[in-house]
DNA sequence: TGTACATCAGTGAACGCGCGTTCACTGATGTAC
DNA sequence: TGTACATCAGTGAACGCGCGTTCACTGATGTAC
């Protein structure tokens, strides 16, 4: 990088101060800078006042102008991310041409890709209570709108025509799960490297093991599990000198 | 509890010293004392080394005796864990009269509970790298161990007949993955109560969306998923107050 | 148009805390003679 | 059998560190007269 490009936020930079009545300008910068700490490195632990504040540009003590601690900072930087992480199924779902399997499998692609590309984020977001983020009322936590939409495209297949393993409800419930447990397996077991593929691969064959096939055509034409190119690769990948082959 | 009952390692209690030359039976309730609290609660960051400590009796210094540092005594704690989960599963799936899926299925339960039971293990056995646990190499994370019990069984249920959904590999590493999630959103999001069958049904309907009936019959004959009582159990518990319903 | 002043936006130094870890020590216990 | 001594098992006090947070302050800026 070059050494003093005047883009705002910069990690070393001084931030001029706002003018007269601005103020609330610092407040976006903060937040802002809050996710992309957040984006760049995955772990939580690091994100501390003071780190803001240097990505920010200011003094740790300017960050309690604008929220009344650390807590409420965190709280406001994920708040709207449950929706943008809605809001990226929903697009992802909705392009034309998809019949109803493969929009539930295009949110599910975008809900990986969300959290393997933000797994700061993601972590906090769904792997509470570590750091004092306190979700509102648990009934009301905002990752219920995941399942909500996984559950509403159940729905859809249903009414499509697709034979389901599962009540919707599970279903809906299996495949987050599930998903959620392929990202967190990626970022434990594989922090460093980018094989999102493999984890798509996966949530895809999850998501085919719960929508069968369509119930007209009678569904034991599902393909005979074979050792595809793909499987192939995750055979590689996932039993590299594993114990009792 | 009574105030002063003399069993061993209670927290204010001071440790009598070892004879001479019984050095190392401090090392072992050392280890038991972390398990203790890891078991009592989840949360691997209050596992400070003051707290051992105090749980054993002793000065926090006095565990430098026996360990090096922090990351040396969590992975002595945690080192033969690894073993016993694969031993439980083991032990869970060799009951007699049962058929290969059912194997499976008692594996999986036997994963649900270990984990439910004993989440501060859980935790830093598979969402590693936040603690500096630090997992020795990679490839051979001993959690493999766990991937490779999975697909023994998944192998078993194909040769008894059974039609799979997935390779054997990814089937096994799906059920992982599946069963690590929902373990985690039940930690996450339901950190109190006790609805350990509500995991333990849900494991089950993964498995059997996996693992669909013998081929020999046909396939075609798997019950329409209607609501039962335990997935309305699950809607009620899980769609609580959900948006968009 | 000039000036005193209230306010705004932000800072430097320091607080108390808990952490992992170190270090000089203590006192009981077994052993050599 | 008695005693000096090496060793073992362990401790109390303190270290340096980074954390969230507080507090008294500073200097620019808009405004009232």
């Amino acid at each position: 990088m070059a050494a003093a490009t005047a883009d705002d936020g910069r990690p070393g930079t001084k931030r001029p101060r706002s003018r007269r009545g601005r103020g609330e300008q610092l407040r976006q910068e903060i937040l802002v800078a809050v996710r992309r700490l957040l984006a760049e490195w995955g772990a939580a632990d690091r994100l501390t006042m003071r780190a803001v504040a240097k990505e920010v540009g200011i003094s740790a003590p300017s960050i309690y102008l604008h929220f009344s601690d650390k807590t409420e900072l965190l709280w406001a930087a994920l708040a709207d991310r449950y929706e943008e992480l809605v809001g990226l199924m929903t697009a992802a779902a909705s392009g034309n041409g998809m019949d109803a399997r493969d929009q539930v499998r295009a949110m599910a692609h975008a809900y990986c890709l969300f959290a393997l590309r933000n797994p700061g984020h993601y972590r906090l977001m769904f792997e509470v209570d570590q750091p004092p983020v306190a979700a509102p009322r648990i009934g009301s936590h905002p990752a219920r709108h995941v399942s909500a939409s996984f559950r509403t495209g159940f729905r859809g297949c249903r009414e499509a025509g697709y034979e389901l393993s599962l009540p919707v409800e599970q279903a809906a419930q299996t495949l987050w799960a599930g998903l959620h447990g392929m990202v967190g397996l990626h970022h434990s077991l594989f922090p460093d490297d980018s094989t999102e593929d493999l984890t798509l691969h996966l949530a895809s064959g999850l998501l085919d093991s719960l929508v069968a096939g369509t119930t007209g055509p009678a569904p034991a034409f599902r393909a005979a599990p074979e050792e595809t190119d793909a499987s192939r690769r995750i055979s590689a990948l996932l039993s590299e000198q594993d114990p009792a082959r």
